[in-house]
DNA sequence: GTAGTTGCAAACGCTTTGCGGCATA
DNA sequence: TATGCCGCAAAGCGTTTGCAACTAC
């Protein structure tokens, strides 16, 4: 995980971009967590929780840098918030709990949903991709 | 289809609700358009369109109230605002443009998502529900 | 008449933008 | 020092709420 840290920084650099307090604090939080997908209030929390005390300007604008960057991904998790999550360039979907809007990554082997379209009328439409998200309750609120 | 908009109508009666002017002029345009999910701004230019002006507060309101009724259901298509469509007590999906942000439903014959998850880590929820959403370009803007 | 419905204004939460000042390289 | 980065204020958009007026039954 370090080192992958440290490559996400070196291609930041070389690409004339600045390794700033805040944008390495943002790279660990991302790095240290890699299966729940967070807002820009949530990550602002972390920030704060880890003493640094960032402008939620800040946090959008980094958020979208590092989304232009391929870094993270943005997450539609169906709450109403856009969501961000490491880029795992690996295809995998989300589950929401509908009482406290907890988000976590589940992977499902084989998946043919787009392949499952070829007997579908799709409007004329030129697939692109998909998101797939379940709902339900999670562990805690079960 | 004009019996079940009558059918409706009958319904929300029954339950000691009022059936004004503009309750069933959304009735129509959700009756006469069953396959495109939208959102109150929509649905307030629509009613615009047929010489109807109505405020947005009460758009918002008769799309929750509708909802709560069972008639129409709440649609996330990933575009960061709230859409509703005609409950059709049948299970299907959506497509959405990138570009233009039109949404369309499509139907997926046996659609075995939930079965999928029984080999799936679901990190201890219990799934009720899921929505799937297709990407892409529709047949304007491709 | 009464309870359901509506419009208006205001506020909310999340997100974006403009601009001046700061700090990393 | 120069460009990228940051904080502050303000505004945007979609949505919700409080309250007074209205109207369908």
């Amino acid at each position: 995980m370090i080192q992958q840290i440290l490559a996400a920084q070196a291609t930041l650099k070389d690409n004339g971009f600045r390794l700033t307090k805040i944008r390495k604090l943002i790279l660990e939080v991302f790095f240290s967590n890699t299966t729940v997908p967070i807002s820009a209030t949530e990550l602002k929390s972390q920030l704060f929780a880890l003493d640094t005390k960032v402008n939620k300007t800040t946090v959008y604008r980094e958020l979208e840098f590092l989304s232009a960057q391929g870094i993270i991904v943005e997450v539609n998790a169906g709450d109403g918030k856009k969501r961000y999550e490491l880029n795992c360039y690996c295809h995998h979907h989300h589950v929401l709990c509908l009482r406290c809007s907890a988000v976590e990554c589940v992977t499902i082997d084989n998946c043919t949903l787009e392949e499952q379209l070829n007997s579908v009328d799709l409007k004329n439409f030129k697939i692109t991709g998909h998101a797939l998200n379940f709902f339900g309750l999670c562990a805690q609120c079960r």
